[in-house]
RNA sequence: GUGGGCGUGGUGAAGUGGUUAUCACGACCGGCUGUGACCCGGUAGAUCGAGGGUUCAAUCCCCUCCGCCCACCCCA
């Protein structure tokens, strides 16, 4: 074996479709109850796009992004999420001239470049939501709600939403001081990551996973007394909306968390995930929050915004606990009982398939061999096709599934074919 | 980048300093030359991850490398 996928990368294999349509199916009819639009964007875009949105001093610019110089000597990267590009296309393509807010969702592959590990992959798949144009409490709840309808939708048990504010900017600065202020006290009993994180990202010393630093955490600053006023309401409105979700719904679970930061520079107030208990340190399958100064960042209006991004691996994992059955995906499979009725088999699998029965004819055999092979490939039926069928216009159904007795129909009579095989 | 675990037919597993390297499932063929599954019989398929070393001898012991998995970092 030469070949093997690259590191972090995998195969989705036909035993595997079932599940990854069930997915995306409930994530784009979900999305589509609300009122948002698909939307497809370039997997590469130009470098900078992302080191101005994601930050530049991020993991994710600094050492995750796939970048290359391409011929034209342009430096290109895979993109290792969607809002940058959604918001590129946004304003690239005048959609803020249209009523506001957009609501848009995507779909697809994104690509960082990490150690994998469970729940972790160099190419890996997001769907997405973006509400653009909107900067109340109520588009929050709206992108929240829309994430919870989709998991619940695919029944994953033991979902929480943790959720915090981060404030404006301005408020961020000052937050971030204080959080320096009150871990200097403790420098010295910090773990390595730990002072590291210090310097440099110190909003991550309190999603630390060292027990000392949990322990000083609990005593730090939080954002929510440092926050402005204007966002402080913002912030207290939605929690009243999930309150209202939790009184309706009692297995949508919350919880404010002082801790949840999250690492992409260019959100804003709110932020939130979804975790789940069962899936390890990589229990976060879902994360977004608002991001209201990116679209300005980019060249465009002023345009405020909130959206979330979801693990589709993630979900997948979820769902693979209580694995789906694959059933048949052939309706029927011809056997050919004399060569030289090959021909007219071609012909009966041609009116077969116009007619939507999936069809199979069986490999150049000996009859049982042939019939194995019916059997192997889970096909509903074996159609008979003989010298005693042909003379009489007829072909010979036996049901692979059932004990119902083999049959003989007209071969021309598609439609009682197509319904004895329906049922 | 750092730390831990692991690499034996397609898959999942045994195993020993000297064996034709074992077993199950799967695949293929046959048991009625027009009928699957169950059953029975048989066939194919592994340079035991790669390279080097120790040894009379290495799949097994040692070293190096590669790969996979898990964890840290960080994130979906």
């Amino acid at each position: 074996m030469n070949y093997k996928a690259q590191r972090g990368t995998y195969d989705i294999l036909p035993k595997d479709e079932v599940i990854w349509n069930k997915v995306q199916k409930s994530c784009f009819e979900t999305a589509k109850l609300y009122g948002y639009q698909f939307i497809e964007t370039p997997l590469f875009e130009d470098s900078k796009l992302f080191e101005r949105t994601v930050g530049e001093s991020t993991d994710i610019v600094e050492k995750e992004m796939y970048s290359f110089t391409d011929k034209g000597g342009d430096s290109i990267s895979l993109r290792p999420e969607n809002t940058a590009g959604v918001c590129r296309a946004f304003i690239e393509n005048g959609l803020h001239n249209n009523t506001l807010p957009a609501r848009l969702f995507y779909y697809g592959p994104m690509f960082r470049y990490e150690r994998p590990q469970s729940g972790r992959y160099r190419q890996f798949h997001q769907f997405g939501v973006e509400c653009i144009g909107d900067s109340t409490f109520e588009t929050d709840y709206e992108v929240i709600d829309i994430a919870w309808k989709i998991l619940k939708n695919l029944d994953i048990k033991g979902i929480k939403l943790n959720i915090n504010s981060l404030g404006d900017k301005e408020d961020r600065e000052i937050y971030i001081g204080k959080l320096k202020d009150y871990f200097k006290n403790y420098i010295n009993d910090l773990p390595k990551v730990d002072k590291l994180r210090f310097e440099r990202s110190p909003l991550r010393l309190l999603d630390s996973k060292e027990e000392i630093t949990i322990k000083i955490s609990e005593d730090a600053p939080k954002t929510l007394d440092y926050i402005s006023s204007e966002s402080k309401e913002h912030h207290e409105n939605l929690i009243q909306k999930l309150e209202k979700l939790n009184s309706m719904d009692s297995s949508f679970n919350y919880e404010v968390n002082h801790k949840l930061v999250r690492g992409l520079d260019y959100y804003n107030r709110t932020v939130f995930e979804y975790t789940s208990n069962s899936l390890g340190p990589q229990g976060v399958i879902l994360g977004g929050g608002r991001y209201d100064p990116l679209i300005k960042i980019l060249g465009g209006p002023e345009t405020p915004a909130v959206g979330f991004a979801m693990g589709i691996e993630r979900v997948v994992n979820e769902l693979n606990k209580n694995e789906v059955e694959n059933n048949s995906h052939i309706d029927a499979v011809l056997i050919i009982v004399d060569e030289d009725l090959r021909m007219i088999s071609q012909e009966i699998a041609n009116d077969f398939r116009e007619n939507k029965i999936k069809t199979i004819i069986a490999p150049k055999k000996s009859i049982k061999a042939q019939m194995r092979f019916a059997n192997n490939i889970n096909s509903k039926s074996a159609i008979f096709i003989g010298k005693n069928e042909i003379e009489n216009n007829k072909i010979s159904v036996k049901f692979l599934q059932s004990s119902r007795e083999q049959i003989e129909i007209d071969r021309n009579n598609i439609e009682e074919i197509k319904a004895v095989l329906n049922n």
